[in-house]
DNA sequence: CGAGATGTTCGGCT
DNA sequence: AAGCCGAACATCTC
């Protein structure tokens, strides 16, 4: 399901832990959900450490806890294809796909994930974990250069531009939708090759990319609401979509292994 | 019942 | 060596 917008609205579900302490975990040893995390081991870290705060970047999540401000254990959350954070009653026993629980005294903080596609990352101690400290430059920082993309696309010149978006090292918290939103407003073919992209359209990708990860972060990730109505995203779910510049049928084609939907006419 | 799902990762080929 | 592709992962829903 989640990509960045959808990840930081689901990141602040845990907010209503933020401050109280952890009283007892659970997890589903052996799953492999939680195949990087020791059950003693977090039960040590976590037990009695207050959930001080946590950030959201790209596709993937960071939880900080720790005894008065002082950081000691990291929780790091990729949610996967199916990956959810809820907020059940104290009294809250886990189900199937509950596989990684915190339990506080008066809230219960679940991760559920029938897929198991998902990730959690535990780390000790007051440094932030290499692998969170490492993450790509998001798409909104100003390390985000028209420059970078370039060099990337020149190197990459036999992979469809759809394929490349989906890449987490250069475009980081893009998903399926969001890269059919992308090529959609930058009018290009989701087939193009990257070598094949002209200076100008590889400048309107990356102008485009910056647009919709804004656009994404204003609506979904504020209450989970859809974005703008003339967004390609209303008509990109099922086949006989119109295109709603020209509306024109869509198309469909499995592209870079997802499925993939555009405009033949207004994508060239 | 079969197909496909908003994601990553691995292994093999060029 | 780097880049490219397809399969695999595990479960649910349409």
């Amino acid at each position: 399901m989640p990509e960045l917008a959808e990840v930081e609205y689901i990141r602040r579900q845990w907010d209503a832990g933020v401050g109280a302490r952890v009283t007892r975990v659970a997890l589903h040893a052996g799953k492999r959900v939680v195949r990087d995390v020791d059950p003693a081991e977090c039960e040590r870290l976590l037990v009695g450490s207050t959930l001080l705060g946590s950030e959201a970047r790209a596709k993937q999540m960071i939880f900080r806890f720790g005894r008065g401000q002082q950081v000691a254990a990291w929780v790091g959350i990729h949610l996967g294809m199916t990956g959810e954070l809820r907020i059940e009653p104290a009294s809250f026993s886990p189900g199937k796909h509950g596989h990684f629980v915190l339990f506080q005294r008066e809230r219960t903080l679940v991760f559920t994930d029938p897929r198991m596609f998902g990730r959690v990352r535990l780390a000790a101690g007051p440094e932030v974990p290499e692998w969170w400290a490492k993450l790509p430059p998001e798409v909104l920082s100003d390390e985000f250069t028209l420059e970078r993309v370039t060099a990337f696309l020149s190197r990459r010149k036999k992979s469809a531009v759809k394929a490349l978006l989906l890449d987490q090292t250069m475009f980081p918290g893009v998903g399926n939708w969001m890269a059919d939103e992308i090529l959609w407003r930058a009018r290009i073919d989701p087939r193009t090759l990257g070598g094949q992209l002209k200076p100008a359209q590889v400048k309107t990708l990356w102008e485009e990319t910056r647009e919709v990860c804004r656009g994404a972060l204003a609506t979904v990730a504020i209450d989970f609401s859809d974005p703008p109505e003339d967004w390609f995203f209303h008509v990109r779910w099922a086949d006989g979509g119109e295109c709603p510049r020209c509306g024109l049928t869509i198309q469909t084609a499995t592209i870079g292994g997802r499925t993939t939907r555009w405009c033949p006419r207004c994508q060239r």
